[in-house]
DNA sequence: TTTGCTGT
């Protein structure tokens, strides 16, 4: 009798115990579907076929979510909102950090004397103006970093960058921004084109949608190998070619009729990109 | 006001 009612106690406080790691778990995962539906239009980027390669991680960050590869060393794709604020005003910049979640040893001296700057995905400037202090320090993480090559990083994709944050935003408001490396298709040749334990991209792609009832999208894809001068409109392709070079499937939770008119072509009216495709690097 | 590196 004594051993019976012994029983029922433990088996109520196990199913007490169950019932609150449901409820916990549950939260967790609200919560986190929360953030990941706020900071990525129409859902993550996930992979069109599964392969150890196409693998990655969702790490949160204040500001923007990355999709990190442990084969790679490398983050697959950065994904973040911009939108238009009053007085634009960016902190003084942070250090480059560790990120620990990488798994991988990649420390700010990692890029150090190898010909590659370190690049950041997710933007510094755009980031700290719209999202504050705390994601511009979480931009300056080395998991959100790829080598990139000077005359790439320093001047067309700067440009770019200015672009987007200083002439896009203001001019068709709020942005769901996708940016991110391309690699070689060759197994053996990413496993040693590296630099320290991350893998060198041989291009980068970023990708712009404007949300709404009929969004609208300008992608561009960039190859390190640029003098840096080249007008911006010279690199913009579709979004189905960026799939096609990367594996990856954007904006998962579009209808596939919504996918076709968003991804499949070039549409650059609109953008006036013709005004901003020349304008001159500050660096 | 926006990118970085190297050498001291």
């Amino acid at each position: 009798m004594l051993r019976h009612t012994f029983l029922r106690r433990m088996m109520r406080r196990a199913g007490v115990a169950v019932l609150f790691a449901a409820v916990g778990s549950g939260l967790w995962y609200m919560q986190e579907r929360e953030v990941r539906d706020r900071l990525s239009w129409m859902g993550v980027p996930t992979w069109a076929e599964v392969t150890p390669l196409s693998l990655h991680r969702v790490l949160r960050n204040d500001g923007y979510l990355l999709g990190w590869s442990d084969l790679r060393v490398s983050p697959l794709w950065v994904s973040n909102v911009l939108h238009e604020v009053e007085n634009p005003h960016a902190g003084e910049r942070p250090g480059f950090r560790q990120d620990w979640r990488s798994l991988w040893p990649v420390t700010p001296d990692s890029y150090a004397h190898s010909g590659y700057d370190r690049g950041h995905l997710a933007p510094n400037y755009a980031i700290a103006v719209v999202h504050g202090r705390d994601a511009q320090r979480d931009t300056f993480l080395m998991s959100n970093m790829t080598p990139q090559r000077p005359d790439l990083n320093r001047r067309l994709w700067q440009r770019l960058e200015e672009v987007v944050i200083d002439r896009f935003v203001p001019r068709l408001g709020t942005l769901q921004v996708i940016a991110g490396p391309v690699f070689d298709d060759d197994f053996l040749d990413g496993m040693l084109n590296r630099v320290g334990l991350v893998e060198v991209p041989e291009a980068f792609y970023k990708i712009l949608v404007v949300p709404g009832e009929r969004p609208r999208a300008l992608a561009f894809l960039m190859p390190q190998d640029v003098n840096g001068d080249e007008p911006l409109d010279r690199f913009v392709v579709s979004i189905d070619e960026i799939e096609a070079r990367t594996g990856l499937d954007f904006f998962p939770q579009l209808s596939p009729a919504a996918a076709e008119s968003l991804e499949a072509g070039v549409a650059t009216e609109g953008w006036g990109l013709e005004e901003v495709a020349r304008l001159p690097g500050r660096f």
